[in-house]
DNA sequence: AGGTTGACGATAG
DNA sequence: TCTATCGCCAACC
């Protein structure tokens, strides 16, 4: 199972209205390790195939808003989903206590079912 | 084969 | 709270 194929699945479960990090994804991916080639998948495969846009890093920022390819597309989008997006000196970002996608366990085991469904 | 580079994260001071 | 540093690992010289 290829460790980017389980980034897409995983970004497109998260819920309209959440945002998730990139360790988050990572360890839901089975490799918390792995927190930089999320950001790395996303810009490369799965860039347009999935809502990149709901992924932000630890602090709530948008870090990869640049990559976009209008600056604040990720900010619109993330709007529309009814995430309040603000603008600081380290750029745009979301409140994480509000708006971070809690996991549950059966989220989680929906997540590693897909895994295996996959690999076959 | 070895060094550098990141859409990152945790920790020490 | 903020900075410095280190660990991490796939991709790319």
């Amino acid at each position: 199972m290829d460790f980017y194929k389980r980034v897409g699945i995983v970004c497109n479960c998260i819920p309209q209205g959440k945002v998730a990090t990139y360790g988050q994804i990572a360890l839901l991916c089975g490799k918390p390790k792995n927190s930089r080639q999320v950001g790395y998948a996303l810009k490369m495969e799965l860039a347009g195939e999935v809502p990149a846009y709901r992924v932000v890093n630890s602090k709530g920022i948008l870090s990869g808003a640049f990559h976009f390819e209008m600056p604040d597309l990720q900010k619109m989008l993330l709007t529309e989903d009814g995430i309040e997006v603000t603008w600081t000196p380290e750029g745009w970002k979301v409140d994480l206590k509000k708006y971070q996608w809690q996991n549950s366990m059966a989220e989680a085991e929906e997540l590693q079912a897909q895994f295996v469904s996959e690999t076959i």
